[in-house]
DNA sequence: GAGTGGTCTAGACCACACC
DNA sequence: GTGTGGTCTAGACCACTCC
């Protein structure tokens, strides 16, 4: 047959797609820029749009592509680094900070939580604040912050919605942070979160966890969920050297 | 015109199936039980295999399923937690370290490991240690260490390829590690990494780079890849309360 | 060998953004 | 409207594990 068999890859069709859709994207495309849709893609590579997907997929999970419904398929822009960890510590919403608290209810914690908190029948009443986070305009991550009232008993009643979340963060400033430790993991976006986050439901996300620390007991805790696309998490904990801020490809 | 609409769901039918399937898990079935194979599930559910493989990607991608091709899909035990941070300090390789050095050469940095290392031109030779950590028998992570060759000036010529990278790590013991930094990020596993972890090029990976700081200036740089499936990071500071080893459900 | 998950195809229709 | 990416189908064949 005439068709010579140059290459007799063992490899994937689409993580060969991936590889030169990568490289054609360090050379030949500025950030922002749009890329040709998927049917014209997928035509010009010989291969059907399911295959090429795939490849489109790996590179956005790498955040070097952002696809968007409607519109198209755009160049992304390295990665944001988004501090999380303690340089300073501080207990959320002190210090400089991009949380923008926007409900608060009282409630019994989910299960899981209420095993961070040393709470085993998991029936005491939390305050449960729900919080996003920008960056440069841009939401980037959402949480939700769970304080046991037994952590700020000086909480007045009977507070406005507006007021309530504030309260609280006033109460849990007053008292000594003593430390925090975090968990980081690999999640999808529930549809709540995707919304605001302005991604898909099931978007890949890093969910980080962590417990605040003070006069020997746990007394918050806070689950957040972080775009995985457009996101790295920073912890910072030398000073000494300035964080840079471009985005640290893999390479062997 | 029989067919009764009865549920006019405007939710993808992946997006259902995660979730009936996900109950299942929780309720139906133990750790390392073998799930029923994709085209059994897809016909029980009265959707096409790739439907429901999308279903089943994201309950891997959320560590809640673990495939294999040749064998199986199998419900997967809850994510380790594998300790990254700074609880107390220590430079890799020191202290409870279940990292085992695979090789050692000396070449010049990627382009990116040099700016981390605050070397510009790029040029400057580093001491390049590949290893792997296992956790529990288990390849949890691999890592490639960069010590440029002036943060070690003791080091004696010559070494064997055995001793070169306990070497280099001795003479790092004896600096005086003044603090370190982190940033987490979502990546796919490169083919070595791949093969290492005991998964498929592309699987999700989080990639955890840490910039050891001695007097005032990067000394070594070190870039790990983790499973992101079966692995949950764990950045410690408040020895105070013991980490549960739960995993923390995402629930509303 | 038989059975599993992994890859790939060539279509179709839908939801959404923009004009 | 038109054009985009997102979902879904019903097949096929391949690579791998285990017997």
């Amino acid at each position: 047959m005439g068709t010579t068999q140059l290459e007799a890859v063992q490899e994937p069709k689409y993580w060969h797609l991936k590889t030169v859709l990568g490289e054609a994207l360090d050379s030949e495309f500025a950030v922002g820029e749009v890329l040709p849709n998927e049917r014209d893609l997928a035509a010009r590579f010989g291969v059907a749009r399911a295959t090429l997907r795939q490849a489109l997929e790996q590179l956005e999970l790498e955040g070097r592509l952002q696809r968007r419904r409607g519109v198209g398929t755009t160049v992304a822009p390295p990665r944001r680094g988004i501090h999380v960890g303690p340089a300073e510590r501080h207990w959320p919403g002190q210090g400089p900070d991009d949380w923008r608290a926007i409900g608060c209810v009282e409630a019994a914690a989910p299960a899981a939580v209420a095993r961070l908190l040393g709470d085993e029948a998991g029936d005491d009443l939390v305050h449960t604040i729900h919080r996003v986070r920008t960056s440069e305009r841009q939401p980037v991550a959402t949480d939700i912050l769970y304080v046991p009232r037994s952590s700020v008993p000086g909480l007045s009643d009977a507070l406005s919605p507006a007021e309530h979340p504030h309260a609280v963060l006033a109460e849990l400033h007053r008292l000594d942070l003593e430390g925090e430790d975090r968990t980081v993991e690999l999640g999808s976006a529930r549809a709540e979160d995707a919304k605001q986050l302005e991604r898909l439901p099931g978007a890949p996300v890093l969910i980080v966890t962590t417990r605040y620390v003070s006069a020997g007991r746990v007394t918050a805790v806070s689950a957040a969920t972080y775009r995985a696309d457009t996101c790295r998490l920073t912890f910072g904990d030398s000073g000494a050297v300035e964080i840079d801020t471009d985005q640290t490809r893999q390479a062997s």
